[in-house]
DNA sequence: ACTCTTTTGAGAGTTACTGTCATTTGACTT
DNA sequence: AAGTCAAATGACAGTAACTCTCAAAAGAGT
């Protein structure tokens, strides 16, 4: 279950964990990761992202095309990849088993958004905007929004007795990360300032009163 | 404006207006349009979207790769190109202006879902399939559906006095739009037997509700 | 110091495009 | 009917994102 490109990743930042007793092969790992993905960012910060060619990252980043391939799957990934999947699905199994659906979902969003906007680098910031201004990142973060949805509707699909695949399940889910996506995109549009949160209290207030303006 | 390209195109069919005041010229055009086209979708549905090369696709349909090019911008628009904003536009445009938003946005997008399904196509069942199986068209469908939120918003916002990135406005568009995908996915996972419409009925209604399950 | 496994880099190949340019082909004029 | 012009086409070269394979390099365990 991968991502939600929209959101952050949990541990992009430099050093998230190095965690004392991993090998110097683990370390490297991470180390090797860490400078790709800076590497790039700074690159599309400078040139763009469709300007900047994996070739021209990976000399950056002191290693081989090949090796950028095989941290990072796609050009796409280098931006997009995160854990948030996992976080919400925790969340969300946490909750009581006798809240509405709604609201179940309501909280996780927002607890899942609280722990990551903990790490609010500039590279997450540069994340978003890259994510509202390249096409091609947009998409990708609509389909890992998408996977969201199908794991959301497992859940709920257990907490509720439906089934994963009930229309009134999917919509309710996909309503709310929609909202989500519109939340952080507007927060982006306004520079980043105010409390991302308020936003999506906002967008998720505006689906609980049934859509009246 | 271009598509929502979840839902199928409005003159994709064969002949869909030849229109009999048309040169040479303009007629060969959409021949070889359509041609592309069809040998475009009976390959893909022999052998796949991925294992399909756009040369295999103008080999088939007789004319230059580069050709294909000059017709559809990418391989996904072979699939994906449709007319459905300018419609949902002009429908939207007609309802009367003291109508709630989200009733009119329902009525815009219902009318234009049944416009479109009047060419309930072999083709367009091929296409909904695709866009379900495929990640690079479910991608790019995803951001077809990103425009027709901002066009949407657009209106609305001339309607309401609003801004057209008011959040309140944009978390309106984006869950029916939402909700509109929802709906007809899980009619193509039913195999496309019943009505679409009552899908999409369904689906709304569950936002009017307030997402209550 | 010596395996053994993992990681890396080098290189070749595929495919989706992009841009250019000469040729062809309708459209229109005389 | 022939001639001119603009639009459409095809051939070709080039770029960039991958994919695959294989041999060299580098930790890990003995």
């Amino acid at each position: 279950m991968p991502d939600n490109a929209v959101m952050a990743s949990a541990q992009t930042s430099p050093a998230a964990k190095p965690g004392p007793r991993l090998g110097l092969r683990e370390r490297k790992k991470i180390q090797t990761r860490q400078a790709i993905r800076s590497a790039a960012y700074r690159l599309f910060e400078e040139q763009g992202y469709d300007a900047t060619p994996v070739d021209q990252i990976a000399d950056a980043a002191d290693v081989s095309p090949s090796t950028v391939f095989r941290y990072f799957p796609t050009k796409e990934d280098i931006v997009l990849t995160d854990e948030y999947d996992p976080l919400l699905e925790s969340v969300l199994r946490g909750r009581p088993a006798d809240e509405p659906p709604l609201t179940a979902v309501r909280h996780a969003v927002v607890d899942g958004l609280r722990h990551i906007l903990g790490d609010d680098t500039p590279e997450m910031r540069v994340r978003m905007r890259l994510i509202r201004d390249v096409p091609a990142l947009r998409a990708r973060s609509g389909e890992g929004m998408a996977e969201s949805v199908g794991m959301i509707c497992g859940v709920l699909a257990e907490r509720t007795g439906r089934r994963a695949d009930d229309i009134e399940v999917r919509v309710v889910t996909a309503a709310v990360l929609a909202a989500m996506q519109e939340a952080l995109m507007v927060w982006v549009d306004g520079g980043q300032k105010d409390d991302p949160l308020a936003y999506l209290g906002r967008a998720l207030d505006v689906l609980e009163r049934g859509l009246t303006l």
